[in-house]
Formats: structure tokens, C-alpha cells, sequence
DNA sequence: TTCTTATGCATAAGATTTTTATGTATGTTT
DNA sequence: AAACATACATAAAAATCTTATGCATAAGAA
């Protein structure tokens, strides 16, 4: 993710949050999603995106079909399971994170 | 920082932060304010507070005066003047990152 | 028609920032 | 006397990212 090199843990968390919204998306589809949410802020790079799919495949929150579209191949993930198990405290974990840097950021309101 | 690995280039804005509304601080005294601050939540751990301090330093954020307190060492650190300078736009920088971040986690209200 | 841009996947080297472990030292509480 | 709190610091390891590179097809521009 780029944006500044911000955040660290954040991406699987959203990735997970997408699949939850989307059902199933692939890698690309991802990153030009994130890019229109965010009116271009953030801007996932491939290095990132896919070691983090693999990883959350292999963590058994995600699973993949492979579809061949206008003659190209797309890799779909879904979440498994598990993956819709996770993705709540995953946000919350994310979303109590936020709450706790804008206390630090602004202690006279939050 | 604990609170779960999360959130990577954000000490750096916190210590400026913490700064700006203090004046003058001392590394023990940091992570026992963001510990205050955020009711346990975030622990800024030494092993990251300190290279942090001293790139800050490095970079000219930051000046420092050693003082003797109750026989033990402390050393201060402030603002310099690039500092100053420099803590909005840090500031400013995470927020857009948090704002951009909720749009993903809750596109439909942000 | 050729070059560039977009689509689509993937991996590896390097950079950055963190955690965890370790070390030194003094003061306070049990 | 032992444990905990205060106070600094560094180094090894882990985690996560950027940047670079590679392959391949489709579409649009020059």
C-alpha cells in the first residue's frame, strides 16, 4: 500500500473487510477498488497485495478459483469460513486502533 | 508500539505530537502518557521508542538536555524549530490516512 | 503498425519499522 | 532480600512494506 508507507498490519485487515462486501474479487480488482474508495489515497502495489492474498489463503481465510476472461486468467478470492469468522474482530481491532491514535492526536475531544 | 503490531510509521507522529502539547518530555514519561492517554491501550515499547528518539534527533526534529532527577538520569527532549514545523503536516498526514482508511472499512458512511 | 497504457499474475531484493531480548543502573516497595 | 518501577540503550529477529523485475494479453494512441 502506498499513501506514504502508513499503516503496517492494516492491509489484510482490508482485504478482508472488501471480501466480505464483494464476495469474491480478484488481486487487480482489489487494488483499482481500494484506489476509487479512497479518491486515490491509497494506492495498493502488487508487491504488497499479493504475498498478502497468499498469506491469507495459506491461513485458511481465503480460497481461490482461477477463471480465464477475455483471454486472460483472474484469480478469485472468497472467504472461506474461518475468513468470515475473522474479518469482525479483525475491523474491530482496526477501528479500536483508530479510536486510541485519535485520542493521542487529539486528547481534548476523542 | 504493542497494541498488536499495528499501524507502522505512526510513533514518529505520536512522539512529535506529544511534544507540541508538552513542551518537554522524557522517553519513560512518553510511553507512560500514550499509555494514559489511550487507557492501556497502546505501549510504546523501548526497543522502538528510542531509535525513534534519536532519528527524530537526527533528522533535526528534535534538541535534548540531559538533567540529574532523584540520582537518576533523564533525558529531555523538545521541539526544535524545524520541528515545530514539521508536526502539522505529520499530523495532518495520519489524519487523511484515517479518514481515507474509514472510507474503506465503511464506505457507506465516510 | 508500432508503441504505450491497461489488465492480470507473481516473486525477489532492499528498506523500514517493529517486537523481543538483553544489558546497565538507581530508587522504592514488600 | 527480592521484586517492581524508573530510566537509558542497543542488537537480533520478525513483519510488512516499496521498488524492481518478469511474463503475458488486450486495447488504444501515434
Amino acid at each position: 500500500m502506498s499513501s506514504s508507507k502508513l499503516l503496517k498490519g492494516s492491509l489484510a485487515t482490508i482485504v478482508l473487510k472488501l471480501l466480505e462486501d464483494n464476495e469474491r474479487m480478484y488481486g487487480y480488482e482489489i487494488t483499482q477498488k481500494v484506489k476509487a474508495l479512497t479518491a486515490g489515497e491509497f494506492k495498493i502495489t502488487e508487491g504488497a497485495l499479493y504475498p498478502t492474498l497468499h498469506k491469507l489463503e495459506a491461513d485458511g481465510f481465503l480460497s481461490t478459483e482461477t477463471q480465464q476472461v477475455d483471454g486472460r486468467v483472474r484469480k478469485y478470492y472468497s472467504l472461506t469460513k474461518e475468513g468470515n469468522a475473522e474479518v469482525g474482530s479483525k475491523v474491530s481491532e482496526l477501528e479500536e486502533f483508530i479510536i486510541s491514535l485519535q485520542k493521542v492526536l487529539n486528547p481534548k475531544l476523542a
